[in-house]
DNA sequence: ATGGTCGGTGTCCGA
């Protein structure tokens, strides 16, 4: 049996509800991984999802920040949430499935605005938290490692997903020490971009545009801050990855778009 | 060079 991942913050999931029909309607994924869900778990959306066919869920909310979730339709063998840097702040929640894959999704903190962490609190949050999953994935090395391990992580990596390399060099989510801990992160189980795995380096690739723009479609001022990474073990199952641009233009849309990949089963 | 817009513990703060 195949398995259908996405990823998309959903900027509230309680007012983008019809937003995650049409994404399931779109993408058809088997497994929903949400972040900025803003809401607490006793106010989750849970019957509604249900409705949807993802009886299945994993959540852990906040009021008004943060908040993730895994929605699936698949049963979990195991599924779990963790506290980073000392702070309940609902950034990551997991699961495993029958048969030994297990999924990862992260709200990594943005950052706030000035890349100083010197000088922003914020910033200097954002790399420890890097730091610490860094920390976290290298002390799981040797282990069968079927990890897929997704969501927002409010870095853009390469020069191609963003809109101006130049122009963003200093600006939070592709400045280059940012870049760096992410690759750190990457390499500490040679994590493999999936959508990078099928879309070429040289193509300019988004999952985020700033509500600000006038027309963000003409101004097309991007970056790719949502990402599904999997492990070396499981490169071989990827039979494809996008990202679903469309639901940018949707009514009412989220300033992110879902991120999909699919894996076969393996024969 | 600046400011632009969303969402929610809403008239501020985080993104």
């Amino acid at each position: 049996m195949a398995l259908r991942v996405a990823t998309w913050n959903v900027n509230s999931v309680r007012l983008r509800l019809e937003n995650l029909r049409r994404l399931i309607a779109a993408a058809a994924p088997d497994i929903i991984c949400l972040q900025e869900t803003k809401v607490e778990d006793k106010d989750f959306p849970s019957a509604a999802v249900t409705e949807m066919g993802y009886p299945h869920q994993q959540i852990r909310g906040m009021k008004s920040y943060n908040g993730v979730a895994i929605l699936s339709r698949i049963p979990f063998a195991e599924a779990g949430t963790r506290d980073w840097c000392g702070r309940q702040d609902s950034r990551h929640v997991f699961v495993v499935l029958d048969g030994g894959i297990e999924i990862h999704n992260f709200y990594v903190p943005a950052g706030g605005d000035i890349p100083d962490p010197e000088q922003n609190d914020k910033f200097a949050h954002k790399l420890s938290f890097l730091d610490a999953m860094t920390g976290w994935f290298e002390a799981r090395r040797g282990e069968p490692n079927r990890f897929v391990l997704t969501g927002d992580f409010n870095i853009a990596p390469l020069d191609t997903d963003v809109w101006s390399h130049k122009q963003l060099l200093k600006v939070v989510s592709h400045t280059p020490v940012e870049v760096a801990s992410l690759g750190r992160l990457g390499a500490s189980h040679d994590w493999v971009d999936a959508v990078r795995h099928f879309i070429p380096p040289e193509e300019r690739l988004y999952s985020w545009w700033s509500y600000r723009a006038r027309d963000w479609a003409a101004s097309d001022r991007g970056r790719r801050l949502d990402h599904i990474w999997v492990t070396p073990a499981l490169e071989e199952r990827l039979e494809g990855a996008w990202v679903l641009r469309e639901a940018r233009g949707w009514e009412r849309p989220s300033d992110h778009v879902p991120v999909i990949a699919t894996l076969n089963d393996g024969s």
